[in-house]
DNA sequence: TCACTCATGTTGACACCGTAAACATACACG
DNA sequence: CGTGTATGTTTACGGTGTCAACATGAGTGA
């Protein structure tokens, strides 16, 4: 457990500790449990003190959230590594597969990370830069793929942005609890089936009806 | 003006008038201003009146959601009655560029109807209603697009719930300000664009790869 | 070693929130 | 007309985010 360093007064890394406890709350007893005060509770300091080390709630939420992005974008890494040698298509499969696997583990974090608070992104800069590079290996992958002809030669930021639109749609609704026909596949298998159909379907994809910008 | 039938104690429709405050809130001040006590300031009554329309905040929040969805189903029909002889897929599009629309210009309204106090839907059986309403036109057009071989031969759940996690996915990420890349089209204009590509796309795809469930 | 600074925590207070219990009003129906 | 009941009010409680004033003590330079 991360704990105070010394015994008393100074805590040591309440920053850490907080956003720890954080993390724990979210998974254990959901957004709700979510209180500047009862972090505090936790960590076994005083209400205020959490103001020494973020500007308010908004600014802690946000650093949750940015650990979520990076939490996302490791295991997107980690299992391109499983496959080394994997050819572009293939390697865009496995970051989709990762993505909503990710998404769908963690629902309670991955709703903060897209939460009401977190809109005006330009007050957080590490969060901008955490959720864009997660999507920066989502539009490198999908370059790769269109060099190497096995996606259409469609504008890479449009593809890219279709791509995370299916799985961000899907993850969310998966963890909305909107996906109750019992004919579909379960969570991650969804995430793998979607991510295999709108490869196959977009190889066979002509570009004249896809705009750039015009 | 939903105000008072009489003047004074009784108000007469505080049910409705309430749901009409929070719409308004809703589209001025964002999602923050969405208090239960600052509802009743509006409508001009007490705070613990609402408790005699409302179990609590949750179950006003639902009937707005409900109301949303219903706003998003109509938004459709009337989208569809602008083309009344429209192919089966073309219809499917409509719906598409009609949801997105709904959606981008509604955005604390939509991300409320999904919102985390929505996620156990079974306690609003007329949230799930109107819910299951709007995925059930689309599913529909995608039903008949199958029969009419416009889309391939791939189980209709699959096929729907792809398009709505599309749809639902870009529309959470414009409205959460997740899509600046200045080379994408602009907002409704992506949701043709998406809906476009996905429709051209599965008309070639080869249903060999879409396993129905396993 | 010692005094001082300043980052870090605490106390106390405020306004707001959701909600419960007890009470007031007036419409609707016998 | 009398009364029951749906509707609205008052009062109160515990919880929340946040501010201002104060306390502590670790680290530094003399």
């Amino acid at each position: 457990m991360i704990k105070a360093a010394t015994d008393s007064y100074h805590h040591g890394n309440l920053r850490d500790a907080l956003v720890q406890a954080a993390l724990d709350a979210l998974e254990q007893d959901g957004p709700a449990a979510l209180s500047l005060r009862s972090l505090a509770r936790a960590v076994g300091v005083s209400p205020t003190a959490v103001y020494r080390h973020f500007a308010n709630k908004d600014d802690l939420m946000a650093a949750i959230a940015t650990e979520g992005f990076e939490g996302l974008s490791g295991e997107m890494t980690r299992r391109l590594a499983g496959e080394p040698d994997a050819p572009a298509l293939r390697r865009l499969m496995i970051l989709g597969e990762g993505y909503s696997g990710y998404a769908m583990s963690h629902p309670a974090h991955y709703r903060l990370m897209f939460g009401k608070r977190m809109v005006n992104k330009d007050d957080y800069p590490a969060l901008a830069r955490a959720a864009a590079h997660s999507y920066g290996m989502l539009e490198h992958a999908v370059a790769e793929a269109v060099a190497t002809g096995e996606l259409p030669n469609v504008p890479v930021p449009l593809l890219s942005t279709m791509a995370w639109s299916l799985m961000h749609g899907l993850s969310s609704l998966h963890n909305d609890g909107m996906l109750n026909d019992p004919s579909l596949p379960r969570g991650d298998a969804l995430g793998e089936t979607f991510t295999r159909m709108l490869a196959e379907s977009l190889r066979h994809y002509s570009s004249d009806v896809a705009p750039g910008k015009e």
